[in-house]
DNA sequence: AATCGTGATATGCTAAACTAGATCAAGGAC
DNA sequence: GTCCTTGATCTAGTTTAGCATATCACGATT
């Protein structure tokens, strides 16, 4: 799958998140079962022009064919006509939060905690609601820092000089992270889950839309 | 078929259009074969979003989901960045005429010569080149002036106030194009369909692009 | 006349989108 | 504990995209 399609899928999964939608709740407006897409968004299919359009309308969203050099012009405007980002303390905590989150997923792409975190935090910057906590926030985002300042420690020795294999694992084994830290770092994914179950369910459900009819007309097809 | 799609599938046509690729040559480029692009670009296919990107592709076109409020900045900005459209006299004039055959396929939806003037102006103004010949346009633009000049007559009449589908229908029948009217328009589509082809046939095919694969990859199908 | 290019159309096959519906695992609320 | 929500996963059937290939009709050129 290329990026431009991941890009297409994760906006409209983000589109999604950012209307506060379940999945259910926008296939009720779509008609299209919950399970496809659920398939959908996890890159697991590769949808038809007349579906893309479909959901895509349903979360107030227009396909467009760019010319390529006019692609960072456009995305400068919708960047200037999306809603304004918060500016508070809390919502810049929790996007230097994100990124630091991210980028520890580069060095640890095993560690689940890391995946939930990202998710979670994901959503929550997508809510544009982080809540006014800019304490709690601190706080779930202290085993992050504490990971990243470990990292980085061990980051100089790895990266001082080219290294076989071998002595980057064994580099790696000597760094393992500190079980406090893991456990810190599990009760983080675990509160950040709770704060954004708490923000999720205060966004009201939107009434249903009928499904409009897309499918390709019968007349259409005879071109004899 | 919805008008979005519509919007998409045109857009593609008139990109390969401007380019001055055929079917054939834009089927090299990306592999996928010449008849299918044929049963694309007719709306006889609801492409898959990975298609859709391919064929972007390499017409130098992203996909984007935009926003709804932001679609006309978007359209404005690719408006600003397109090539400079032509400003001479028989650019302007081809574009009228143009626009004068497009009002006048809703008065006669059934006439083909009407449809095939459209087809070929509108592949002249994609290709941007109409060559030189301001006199000849006019020439062959007469025929389609008359027309609408005839068409407005009788419009006046059948507008005056409400009529029974009967009396509209007794309107329309007296109001049949002349035979003179009718070969003067055959003969203008056989003209720009001569122009046409001759301005398509100076443009040179470009080489043809590797095919990148585009498929699902089969390990993003495992997620189990 | 022969040849070439163009878009449209046809055949036949495989894979997958899409649908309907159910279920699972996990978590949260009461 | 019960009940609900959420996203993920599964089954099974229908439809069609996409591919490979060939051919057609038409127009232009030589």
């Amino acid at each position: 799958m290329s990026y431009a399609t991941q890009d297409i899928i994760d906006a409209l999964k983000s589109a999604r998140e950012t209307k506060g939608l379940s999945q259910r709740a926008l296939s009720k407006r779509t008609g299209v079962p919950q399970s496809h897409i659920s398939k959908i968004e996890s890159g697991g299919a590769d949808i038809r022009l007349s579906s893309l359009i479909e959901l895509a309308r349903a979360l107030d969203l227009d396909l467009k064919l760019v010319p390529r050099k006019a692609v960072p012009a456009v995305d400068n405007v919708v960047r200037s006509t999306a809603p304004t980002i918060p500016a508070t303390p809390a919502f810049k905590e929790l996007t230097r939060t994100l990124e630091t989150v991210k980028k520890l997923r580069v060095t640890y792409p095993e560690l689940t905690e890391l995946k939930k975190l990202q998710d979670n935090f994901q959503t929550l910057k997508n809510l544009r609601n982080v809540g006014k906590d800019l304490e709690h926030l601190r706080e779930i985002g202290k085993p992050i820092r504490e990971l990243q300042k470990f990292a980085e420690t061990y980051r100089g020795i790895a990266d001082a000089g080219r290294r076989t294999a071998e002595q980057i694992k064994a580099i790696q084994d000597a760094a393992k992270i500190p079980v406090e830290q893991l456990e810190a770092l599990r009760q983080a994914a675990h509160n950040a889950q709770t704060l954004r179950n708490q923000l999720v369910h205060i966004i009201p459900e939107q009434p249903s839309l009928p499904r409009p009819a897309y499918r390709l007309d019968e007349e259409e097809n005879d071109h004899g």
